[in-house]
RNA sequence: GCCCACUUGGCGGAAUUGGUAGACGCAAGGGACUUAAAAUCCCUCGGUGAGGAAUCGCCAUUCCGGUUCGAGUCCGGAAGUGGGCACCA
């Protein structure tokens, strides 16, 4: 390992010879210094600068304290195209912010007895640290943090204009309850279906909350996957998924007349079904728990009101997953069959059935639905097949334990009888519609996203409660509506309920006294629209400015495959909503390109005898023959090595970025980040590997060494070397694989293929020393190489390809250099290897020149000695020619 | 259960999109330099067979089959691994 005491002792003993080794340390810092000297100010676009800019942004940060190596990563591949697409002349935005709202911040406050804000605020400014360790090409002056006033102002206003629009709504909705703590809880605090500090069994509650109505999106946000082509397919499909677009038909069921004058209930109940084809394998139907029919059967009914109960008490995490059992209870209701008068259907009450989906209400055919065939089987309901699969006789086909839910034709099914599925489906549709009893309709799984959240560390929904004039937006002139500085923690609940100063105030309409919502935002809302916001930080006037609209859509957006759905529906969402709310004009998508990067993983480490995690820096691998056992360092004890898992906290299979960085570098780090794997497959990372991206920054060192003196005419010690077996190319080949690598390299960049590109560019490293300086010539060809080498690398390691720029005696600094063009002329092959088959078999290989002719090529491949051996008697019957690749002769043994 | 992705040496991965499989690197082994170590440099490195050697042959991209002059790449099937959704009617 690399550390500073060694560095000082190199030098020592070199002392002959400055810049021996290559020292990060001080290197890197001046550089980001100098950086940020020359950097200019944020560029406002105008019309002709907005036909070459370039939005690069990476997901922002959750300002924990510390980054962690899946930023080191995420930050380095923005920061490889932003310098990249800077350096190719275009404007390139690429801002850095904080996301900085959230649950971490306010059990810290509980934990530490420290404010939210204070505890954020640290944690932002060590992380910026960290962060400009890295030497990112990041415009800081329009850094934003969420928890800002001045950016949640503007939250508060979109808002408002939501409401406006009917785009947010309020309605009850359940959320977790701890009973002991006397608070809401949110998801990720309820654990295997208790509360995560007090242990207490979570209950379900029903609160009064905001919604916005993403729902009514639901089309656009489909169709529009169509056409984002710069997106992974994966996430589409996931996406796609999660919308859950699903075409079906409603049916109207009539109660029973003598029920409904009995107990004044509706006349009909309508379920959803995407089988309308089943109909008359209906043999019972079911309600949800929480269906209004549902909740007016309980009143006059003990047992009904007791299975709500009991369905509501139950925890969503812990029932997940389809269970055989199905419980259900009848409600007492018989329903007539749409289609046939004479037929009676029981109606039950069960839990399996969502009041979110559809209408809260099914039909239950168990033939033909599996969840419906276990609920019939639990209750002992008749089971009546109307879909015969091919080859069955309709006489003897009976279903058992499995529901057939394939193809086939409908039978015992009036006038369906006979039909395919597809056809038996629009056929009762169209009987169904004509009876007024039905009628097509799409059902989507995506529901309307809760924002309400019962917590102080969010920003303040923007809205007043009075007593007489109910829900009152608080007018825009008194936004923002800040959060109150003086609260408490050291109480379980939401402190903003506990805050009576702030929570009292005024009824802007009627000047009673009323009081503000005590709920704060979803931080996913402050994330679904920071996007826009980096345009224009600084604007007070307007949250997004004209400059939104020439910026966007962001280009390239990288961030992690875990944001797939919510983060990057809402921001989807969000974006029309803004767009409708009249904030922008003609903005569909944000995202153009999307890049779902892969995690960091490593190994994990367990003690064999306790089964405690251990920390790689804890573990050393065995000597000689127990090369492949683990130990731990300081007691010797045995180390089991587990497989390689994503780093995370509990598993202690992290690596410390800032360690890395102080230890070997920010260019260190971001070489191997970016140079084995390809940046959408998980990165494993490992000590060898950091320590060959170390040594390769020794080499460039050396190597520049070598050419940097040479070319300004001074002596270079090591290249005093044998040059006795060792691969040499001449000068001329190196001119023409430097071409080659600028073009290759660059089109890599550009398909953020990056592990490609560094392949390349250490190839052309490995050219540059095989080619020999034998004259000026070369040597000045040498010296273009290897400039060119420190231009192509400069996006990938910018501090040491900074350094060696200047120490070749260029006045401009590399950050701000052009990209290299390539000659196509110059890298152009002169000669070509062919490969030679037999019968797709390879036999030889022939150099020719480039583009030469079928028959020259076929006359020389014909005269390989090993072509020759291998034809034997064979006869040619043809000869296959693609030029500059293969001759493929085949052959057919003559009899 | 449904949907999706992936599978190439000891390892991470290349392969111009159907045309010489294994670039580039890691690890390993051997050697040079050194009193020694570190660093550096050189050689070997998919398996297997023949040969003193240069070489030559056979088998190899998870497995089976197909299309093709030619398949890691396209099509069909199977297995394994990973991921998403999950009582969605």
């Amino acid at each position: 390992m690399l550390n500073s005491s060694d560095n000082k002792n190199e030098k020592n003993h070199s002392s002959r010879k400055q810049n021996a080794r290559y020292e990060h340390s001080a290197i890197e810092k001046r550089w980001q210094k100098l950086w940020n000297e020359a950097k200019k100010k944020p560029q406002n676009l105008d019309e002709k600068a907005a036909q070459k800019k370039k939005y690069i942004l990476e997901m922002f940060p959750y300002p924990s304290g510390k980054i962690h190596m899946g930023h080191v990563r995420n930050y380095t591949l923005g920061d490889v195209l932003a310098r990249f697409h800077r350096a190719k002349g275009c404007h390139v935005l690429h801002p850095m912010g904080w996301d900085a709202f959230g649950l971490p911040a306010e059990n810290a406050a509980f934990e530490h007895k420290e404010h939210p804000q204070t505890w954020t605020k640290n944690n932002i400014n060590a992380m910026r640290q960290q962060l400009k360790s890295m030497g990112l090409d990041i415009d800081w002056q329009s850094e934003i943090a969420t928890c800002n006033p001045k950016y949640y102002k503007h939250e508060q206003e979109m808002f408002l204009d939501l409401l406006d629009k009917k785009l947010a709504y309020r309605k009850e909705a359940w959320v977790n309850w701890d009973p002991s703590e006397n608070s809401v809880l949110a998801d990720e605090q309820v654990i295997d279906g208790k509360g995560w500090r007090s242990g207490a069994v979570v209950q379900k509650r029903k609160l009064a909350q905001w919604f916005f109505k993403i729902t009514h999106y639901a089309p656009q946000l489909l169709e529009a996957l169509d056409s984002l082509e710069k997106w992974p397919e994966k996430v589409k499909t996931m996406q796609r998924n999660w919308l859950g677009k699903s075409q079906g038909c409603v049916i109207r069921f009539n109660i029973k007349q003598k029920q409904t004058e009995q107990e004044n209930l509706q006349e009909n109940l309508v379920v959803f079904s995407t089988r309308p084809d089943t109909i008359f394998g209906a043999t019972f139907c079911a309600i949800s728990p929480n269906h209004p029919l549902c909740e007016k059967l309980a009143k006059t009914n003990k047992q009904i009101e007791t299975y709500i109960k009991q369905a509501n008490s139950q925890d969503k995490n812990a029932s997940k997953g389809a269970e055989k059992e199905k419980s259900g209870i009848h409600s007492g209701l018989s329903l007539i069959h749409p289609l046939d008068q004479n037929i009676e259907i029981p109606l039950f009450v069960s839990d399996y059935v969502l009041m979110e989906y559809g209408t809260g209400a099914i039909f239950g055919c168990p033939a033909h639905d599996q969840r419906d065939l276990d609920f019939a089987r639990t209750h002992s309901l008749e089971v009546k097949p109307v879909v015969l699969p091919k080859g069955e006789d309709s006489l003897t086909f009976a279903i058992t334990d499995t529901a057939w839910t394939g193809g086939g034709t409908l039978f015992r099914s009036k006038f369906l009888d006979g039909l395919t599925i597809q056809a038996a489906i629009d056929k009762a549709t169209e009987a169904l519609q004509k009876k007024g009893a039905g009628e097509r309709k799409t059902t989507w799984r995506l529901r309307d996203w809760g924002v309400s959240r019962q917590r102080y560390w969010g920003c303040p929904i923007p809205v007043v409660h009075c007593k007489k004039c109910g829900i009152v937006p608080v007018p825009r002139n008194e936004l923002p509506i800040k959060l109150p500085q003086n609260v408490s923690f050291d109480k379980p609940g939401n402190p903003l309920e506990r805050a009576e100063e702030w929570r009292k105030t005024k009824c802007p309409n009627c000047s009673n006294s009323a009081e503000r919502d005590t709920d704060t935002f979803d931080t996913f809302v402050e994330s679904s629209w920071y996007f826009l916001r980096f345009c224009d930080p600084r604007n007070e006037k307007k949250a997004i400015s004209e400059q939104a609209q020439k910026w966007l859509p962001v280009d390239q957006y990288i961030g992690g495959i875990e944001h797939a759905i919510l983060h990057l529906l809402y921001s989807r969402f969000f974006t029309r909503a803004l767009t409708d709310c009249g904030y922008l004009e003609e903005l569909k998508e944000p995202f153009e390109g999307l890049f779902t990067q892969g995690m960091v993983c490593h190994a994990t480490y367990q003690d064999e005898k306790t089964k405690k995690f251990l920390f790689p820096y804890q573990v050393e691998r065995g000597k000689g023959t127990q090369k492949n056992k683990w130990f731990h360092k300081e007691s010797g004890a045995n180390v089991i090595g587990g497989r390689s898992e994503k780093m995370s906290k509990s598993k202690k299979n992290i690596v410390d970025p800032q360690k890395v960085i102080s230890d070997y570098g920010a260019d260190t780090a971001r070489m191997f980040m970016l140079s084995d794997s390809p940046p959408e497959r998980d990165l494993e990372w490992s000590g060898e590997g950091i320590e060959g991206a170390a040594r390769f920054m020794q080499r460039l060192w050396r190597l520049a060494d070598e050419n940097i003196v040479e070319a300004i005419g001074g002596e270079s010690e090591s290249i005093k070397r044998s040059d006795e077996g060792i691969k040499t190319i001449s000068s001329e080949e190196l001119e023409r694989i430097t071409h080659q690598t600028i073009r290759d390299a660059t089109k890599d960049i550009e398909q953020l293929r990056f592990n490609r590109a560094i392949a390349k560019l250490r190839s052309l490293c490995n050219n540059i020393e095989a080619c020999r300086a034998s004259d000026k010539n070369a040597q000045a060809q040498k010296s273009h190489a290897f400039a060119t080498l420190l231009r192509l690398f400069h996006p990938f390691i910018p501090h040491i390809t900074e350094e060696l720029w200047q120490k070749s005696g260029k006045q401009k600094i590399l950050t701000e250099t052009a990209w290299p063009d390539f000659d196509e002329d110059k890298a152009r092959e002169e000669e070509v290897v062919l490969a030679v088959q037999i019968n797709g078999k390879m036999r030889a290989t022939i150099k020719l020149p480039a583009n030469c002719e079928q028959s020259t090529a076929e006359k020389q491949a014909l005269q390989q000695d090993n072509v020759q051996r291998n034809l034997g008697v064979a006869s040619v019957k043809k000869i296959i020619f693609v030029p500059n690749k293969i001759v493929n002769i085949i052959a057919e043994k003559t009899s």
